[in-house]
DNA sequence: AGCACGCCGACT
DNA sequence: GTCGGCGTGCTC
């Protein structure tokens, strides 16, 4: 037997019969295969292997487990196929896949579906197809069968579901099944396409034509030909073959020539054609290749030289992870830098996760600098192909650090050194939709322990749970108290918006003071930022006489007014309307837009100060694939001098010219219905001022508020982390919320309202029983307690954090839970479980 | 999640 | 009658 156990027992190479296998479907369970013969010893854990699944679907899978067990009830399938020879996945990401299916409560299958890129998952979907030479005489056919027939004829084939849209039913398979019995269609399974490499094609001269003496008897021979002696002269001008011909091997991509409009094309052919010159494809990375630049050097100033020993000393002395502390512009990125550096040169991979919104082209053209091409790049916005490729750039080992988004944290690294997560208290590293709802911040942690590797948490705001863990000594804690320079924390201001509205000195939204401040920054050629968190024009539409808003059809919310696409648009699912001229209640033409967002802002203050460029970034004006970007360098180019706009804008941009900050909106953020509505005003604020004042100037933020005398305000002017943080422990701590407890949210689904409160009480019911009535909270309606269609009723779980067992009561809950799912009484009750939910 | 099957009301 | 909606059960 050539079985290789491991040291935990789990044997990598095999002869067992049988391999438990992971499949990307929301099944509790693992499923049995039978190994065939040829692949005995040779499959391994973390392969991929492709499986019949049900009827005659193909499915992959993920290896997880040999045994000799045989199954009891069924019989075994056996494998199809084996699709890596050397596993994709990690053994140890096979355990991490089943930790955070026990921790986060959801389905192996469902971490596996989010874990592995799509490329990498090949599936087949049943799809018909017209028989050929089939016959309709002397059949009977339905309307709808002959709209299928129609449509067959001119897509060639249709997935059940395409055909179920074109035909708008529901439920198709009453009409195919006829169609097969008509002897018109068959089904067959269409294998999705997988990871195409990106292809390029080359041109290189032929084995004939490499030699000096080849070469010039060329150029004789094409003579009477200017064109295509042109074209080789051009290929010998990038491919030097007569200095060394084995430059040739690689030629140059087609591209070059046919870009290049003095070439002629046709003479490129003709070249072709005669066997001088021939095309290649080769399969070539989509990712440019970079070196780092040797210039690019890391100076760290003594505090940040401090900071950084004092990091790795708490790491030196078994202290895993640790928070760095440091207000905004401190220069916590050159710790990164430098510390990364140095892991990577001992020899261990660096995984280096931002948010989404922090992960701009700005933050990732600078690491480039230092890191080069050895660097991979994980992105929400890549397309599947890419992802392929870093996930496979991990494995081979070109790539040794990645900075990565929220999923980077799935990627196969075996020998990681250091997890940097920057901006630590973002909500973006929880996944919300669908399970496993994880945070990708947690699993950080959970990662390094299993990998031996470090952690270093960096925020300027870091959450009050991180916090707390670092002053009671559970992670390392590292203070950068000073700007990086000579800049100065910005000069934060409050606007008192009841006064001015008492002094009539208001201008629409804007306050004298901040619109007197905007002014003279304009005056002074100096750019401003203006933050409001809410997108849109105004965020409902009511009618004056008799208070009527227009809400969403499907969603408990008013529907919010866009006015550059003329319409009322629901934030939850999408629904939009016109704006209707007339109240549909009494008829008044009297509709007015309430409220402001960033499209009301900007249209304001364009109407303010006509003369100024103003431009506005949120979701509505980057959501085409380059508008971020372009904003962004149109800003920095001091093409805008204003900027309206969402979080979007709070961080990851550095620009050097803005003066000043404005606030809208702090009292909805502070008074936000959510135990952590004032950490988050806090922190959204303080990021967003972070934006002001760089290098030599001293920038300015005024906030817009109606109540100048709230707590939080004064933090955010003294830029007091600690007495907010004291503030919030002590409110945590009297109403037992984290990190004092461990909270667990049930969301309870249901097209009737009646139902959905029925099953959230007999879920509420059974668990308290045994939990108690004190850890057990609701059945609530949330805020907004309809979503697409659906009645939503919330429960709260609060678990103390220590003598209890955690897994055991998962274990409960996902019981009780499932018998409310299957309760047939409850019909089809949906129920969402987030663990650690924010 | 798919996919298949079978039951049942409401239409030509 | 049978078309199409809907509920239910299974997947190694």
């Amino acid at each position: 037997m050539n079985t290789q156990p491991t040291e935990d027992g789990i044997t990598t190479v095999t002869t067992f019969p049988f391999t438990d296998v992971i499949l990307p479907v929301p099944i509790p369970q693992m499923f049995t295969y039978a190994i065939p013969t040829e692949m005995q010893g040779v499959l391994k854990i973390g392969a991929r292997v492709i499986v019949p699944f049900g009827n005659k679907k193909i499915l992959t899978g993920i290896v997880a487990k040999f045994h000799n067990n045989p199954p009891q009830n069924y019989t075994a399938k056996y494998i199809l196929e084996l699709l890596d020879e050397y596993p994709l996945v990690t053994e140890g990401q096979i355990r991490l896949f089943e930790w955070m299916a026990s921790y986060y409560m959801c389905f192996v299958g469902e971490v596996m579906n989010v874990a592995i890129p799509s490329g990498l998952k090949i599936s087949s979907e049943s799809t018909i197809q017209l028989k050929p030479n089939f016959k309709t005489e002397g059949k009977d056919l339905t309307v709808k069968e002959l709209r299928l027939i129609e449509a067959l004829q001119e897509a060639q084939s249709l997935s059940y579901n395409e055909a179920a849209n074109i035909l708008e039913v529901k439920n198709i398979y009453h009409i195919i099944k006829s169609l097969i019995n008509k002897d018109i269609v068959l089904v067959f399974e269409e294998v999705k396409e997988r990871y195409q490499p990106k292809i390029v094609k080359k041109i290189r001269l032929t084995q004939n034509y490499i030699s000096k003496s080849d070469l010039e008897k060329l150029y004789k021979q094409l003579e009477k030909y200017p064109k295509q002696l042109d074209v080789i002269l051009f290929y010998l001008r990038h491919v030097p073959v007569f200095k060394d011909w084995t430059l040739n091997e690689t030629g140059l991509e087609k591209s070059v020539f046919t870009e290049d409009s003095t070439l002629s094309d046709s003479a490129l052919k003709t070249l072709i054609k005669n066997g001088i010159l021939e095309e290649f494809e080769v399969a070539v990375s989509r990712f440019e290749e970079f070196k780092p630049d040797p210039k690019a050097k890391i100076i760290l100033s003594e505090a940040q030289k401090r900071a950084e020993e004092q990091i790795m000393q708490y790491f030196a002395q078994g202290q895993d992870i640790v928070l760095l502390h440091g207000i905004t512009g401190s220069g916590k990125t050159e710790i990164y830098i430098d510390l990364a550096k140095k892991v990577l040169a001992s020899g261990s991979q660096v995984l280096f996760l931002l948010p989404e919104i922090a992960l701009t082209t700005q933050i990732v053209a600078r690491l480039k600098r230092f890191f080069g091409s050895q660097m991979g790049i994980y992105h929400s916005k890549f397309s599947d192909n890419e992802r392929v490729e870093v996930w496979q750039g991990v494995v081979s080992g070109k790539y040794n650090m990645v900075v990565g988004v929220r999923s980077a944290i799935f990627l196969p690294f075996d020998n990681l050194g250091l997890i940097i997560v920057d901006e630590e208290h973002e909500t973006s590293y929880k996944q919300q939709e669908p399970a496993p709802r994880y945070n990708a911040r947690d699993m950080a942690m959970v990662i390094a322990k299993h990998q031996q590797c470090k952690v270093l948490l960096g925020s300027a705001t870091p959450s009050i749970e991180t916090y707390y863990h670092a002053k009671n000594g559970r992670y390392g804690l590292v203070q950068l108290k000073e700007r990086f320079g000579e800049a100065q924390l910005p000069d934060i201001e409050l606007s008192d918006l009841t006064q001015e509205r008492k002094a009539k000195t208001m201008h629409g939204h804007f306050s004298d003071k901040l619109f007197k401040a905007i002014k003279e920054a304009l005056e002074r050629k100096e750019q401003v930022i203006l933050f409001q968190n809410r997108r849109g024009y105004s965020p409902y539409m009511t009618c004056r006489e008799c208070t009527w808003i227009p809400k969403c059809a499907h969603c408990a919310v008013s529907l919010t007014y866009h006015m550059a696409s003329q319409e009322l648009r629901c934030h939850y699912c999408g629904y939009s309307i016109t704006p209707p001229r007339k109240c549909h209640v009494c008829g008044s033409t009297r509709m007015e837009t309430i409220g402001s967002g960033t499209e009301k802002i900007e249209d304001d203050l364009k109407l303010l100060l006509p003369e100024a460029n103003i431009q506005r970034m949120d979701l509505d004006t980057t959501r085409s694939k380059n508008a971020y970007q372009q904003i962004i360098n149109d800003f920095e180019k001091r093409n805008i001098d204003v900027l309206v706009g969402t979080q979007m804008l709070s961080k990851g941009l550095d620009f050097d010219n803005v003066s000043l900050v404005g606030i809208f909106d702090a009292d909805k953020m502070i008074n936000f219905p959510d135990f952590r509505a004032t950490e988050r005003a806090f922190q959204i604020m303080t990021q967003v001022s972070g934006r002001a004042g760089r290098k030599d100037k001293r920038g300015k933020v005024i906030i817009q508020t109606a109540n100048p005398t709230q707590e939080v305000l004064h933090k955010i002017i003294q830029n007091d982390y600690e007495g907010l943080y004291l503030m919030e422990i002590e409110e945590r701590a009297y109403y037992n919320y984290p990190p004092f407890s461990r909270l667990i949210k049930l969301t309870i689904k249901h097209a009737d309202k009646r139902l959905s409160l029925q099953g959230g009480k007999l879920l509420a019911d059974v668990l308290s029983e045994k939990l108690g009535k004190n850890r057990v909270l609701g059945p609530e309606p949330p805020l907004i307690n309809r979503i697409r269609n659906k009645y939503l009723h919330t429960i709260l779980i609060k678990l103390e954090r220590e003598g209890i067992d955690l897994k055991a009561i998962k274990k409960f809950i996902e019981e009780k839970t499932e018998d409310i799912i299957t309760n047939p009484a409850l019909k089809k009750i949906q129920v969402v479980i987030d663990v650690d939910p924010l």
